[in-house]
DNA sequence: TTATAATGTGGGCAATGTCCACATGGTCTG
DNA sequence: CAGACCATGTGGACATTGCCCACATTATAA
């Protein structure tokens, strides 16, 4: 791998990856994009060539990441293809074991670190996306009467509101005061929570 | 004001008050302890002596703002007491209204900037009775049977965890593409999304 | 082959967080 | 009341960082 040439032929995506190492090692307030430079054996002006400032660095960052989870639930779409109640469970589920896996990169993701409003198209594109895709589930699930009908849009900010919330309190570790250490607990504890949305998302 | 004696007299509190204005201007990433002190017109060592770092003064911050939302649901108690399901609502719009006038003080406090196993005593102090309230309350509606009784802590979990996932998109600007900029509007959302929480907790 | 664009290099600058020794001024004790 | 002591504020210093510049090297294409 050491090829010292010049060019060190893929250094954007080698730069996202390693990135995403750093951040869980440092955390979002010590990524520097020198370091990063340092770690790919390159000079420290080298990132400038792929992105302009720190700033779009972090956006390809948290666009890969949103990229990793809309994988995930291209997946989950095939395997739970009718089954939109397990699709909308098992999408959150892997929301939360980000928060807990990769705390820093779900931080970046949803801590609101990008305004959204300002960031490039890239990152828009992703997060739009990721929304699209829980739309289609609960559209699927109104359409099944698995769901009460009404307006999809409330359902979908409510689903994502708490499972955002949950994953977020999981990551910046405000729960392991109130759940007493145990991480198997904690983990039946947010399955429960889930209950709630459920019951009020459900037709009755 | 201008009293230009050696000693400043309340330096800490004046950097907190300042931090949060600086904060609401420049954001999280746009404060620095060295303009800080500019502005209150003191050398840049100054804040050290009353912060051993830049995180202890976050952390500070921080734990005001919890003090602020508890006075507001001090009042909430004392106007609102006997009907805990306003007193819940009432106290999530407060979290949204946070979220949404200061949104960067707001990010500080629940965006997961302090990992609140490492943080100092005050803050922690403030967190867990910003919890303890939300307890008390539900508590509460469970005695009046208007949710259904249960574990206290899930129902806590779910609350907390909505309320601040619905505030956290929108101090990151993530709903203002379905809330046209209309405050009325917005709040009607949150009322929505509010009611399918309910539906969540609610005895049936 | 040669011009041109893409990519990587080093130097430099202002700003920052944090350490240090020192200055100033209340406060408490003898 | 004098002097010691401790809290608080000051300026200097250093390493690090983000970002700008001019320049070097390589790939691409005319």
């Amino acid at each position: 791998m050491q090829n010292k040439t010049y060019h060190h032929g893929d250094l954007r995506n080698a730069l996202i990856l390693e990135a995403i190492v750093m951040l869980h090692e440092k955390g979002i307030g010590g990524l520097s994009l020198r370091e990063l430079a340092r770690r790919l054996g390159v000079g420290h002006n080298a990132p400038y060539r792929h992105f302009k400032n720190k700033q779009q660095l972090l956006e390809a960052v948290a666009a890969t990441g949103f990229r990793r989870l809309k994988a995930h639930n291209l997946r989950l779409e095939l395997e739970l293809a009718d089954d939109p109640e397990s699709q909308l469970f098992e999408s959150g589920v892997a929301i939360l074991n980000m928060a807990m896996e990769q705390p820093e990169l779900f931080r970046l993701m949803f801590g609101g670190y990008l305004s959204l409003g300002k960031c490039g198209p890239e990152l828009k594109e992703e997060a739009h996306a990721s929304i699209e895709s829980l739309v289609k589930i609960i559209s699927l699930a109104q359409q099944q009467d698995i769901f009460a009908r009404g307006d999809v849009m409330r359902q979908t900010l409510a689903a994502m509101s708490m499972v955002q919330g949950l994953a977020m309190m999981a990551s910046s570790g405000m729960l392991r005061d109130n759940v007493t250490g145990d991480e198997q607990q904690f983990k039946r504890l947010a399955l429960q929570v889930y209950d709630i949305l459920l019951m009020g998302l459900k037709k009755r």
